[in-house]
DNA sequence: ACCTGTTGTAACTAGTATAGTTACAGGTTT
DNA sequence: AAACCTGTAACTATACTAGTTACAACAGGT
């Protein structure tokens, strides 16, 4: 299974977007909600930064969201949060000399790219907002 | 990133279903062909066997096949192999004061069902007699 | 100026999973 | 008996995750 930091950061952004007051925002109080350590939570926003997904200032509380929710699909967020494009490993060198292990590679892939295209679309059709939507 | 037994596994049965001489089946030869221990091998083996998709005798060099590989599908393979139901972990006990905590597993479980229900689909379209063909 | 509270990071730790390995009991064949 | 095999338990190295401690730098109130 995948870490839990997809699930994290959907749940930080989702308590950014509906906190109105953003004084109350600070790491220690998303990690109360979140039920983790406040370092966890600045070093995910600090990815979500960078992804260009929201702002802050050293020493003042308060994140701020730089997208509209309805503009910011799941898969859009998977891809900032740096996720594993592979889903399923693959075995290291499998034995050149044989006619399965030779082509395995490739075949593999090929199925999990079938597998994970199926999964992107889903990620895609699903946004911030419908995640607000249901939480309320 | 999830664990490559899924893609050992149908190495293993592509080797086995392609072998017609079963005697030179040994789990030393099928590890030198997935490039990986013997023990490891044989560990796999024996998930797949009480998955009811292969036989073999303790002394006997070789394994038999129970399944057409038409027959055998990769979700059923997955199942078999006992790969994570769940696709993406999601955070203990989040804040039940708090709004968001509240509900956001609940939402999260719903996310993730519709994601792992269209791999499901993918991987239920496609056989082990699909991989053989692709391995010409 | 100082104190309190904040962000942003680096560094360390405990827990866990994976896959590789060693070892060995027991079956089979010659 | 010897050589080979399967099946399994047990141990190990490595890596990843998430939690934690620590601290530098910044902001605002008194």
């Amino acid at each position: 299974m995948v870490n839990s930091r997809f699930s994290v950061a959907i749940h930080i952004l989702s308590l950014i977007a509906t906190t109105s007051d953003k004084s109350q925002l600070t790491s220690d109080f998303i990690a109360g909600s979140v039920n983790t350590n406040p370092v966890v939570v600045r070093r995910m926003i600090g990815v979500l930064k960078k992804a260009g997904l929201l702002t802050s200032q050293p020493g003042i509380a308060g994140y701020e969201l730089l997208v509209e929710p309805k503009d910011l699909t799941l898969l859009a967020l998977y891809h900032a949060i740096d996720g594993p494009e592979q889903l399923f490993a693959i075995h290291d060198e499998p034995n050149p000399d044989c006619t399965v292990g030779r082509k395995i590679q490739r075949t593999l892939e090929g199925v999990y790219t079938s597998v994970w295209h199926a999964m992107e679309e889903q990620l895609q059709a699903q946004t911030l907002q419908d995640v607000l939507d249901q939480l309320r």
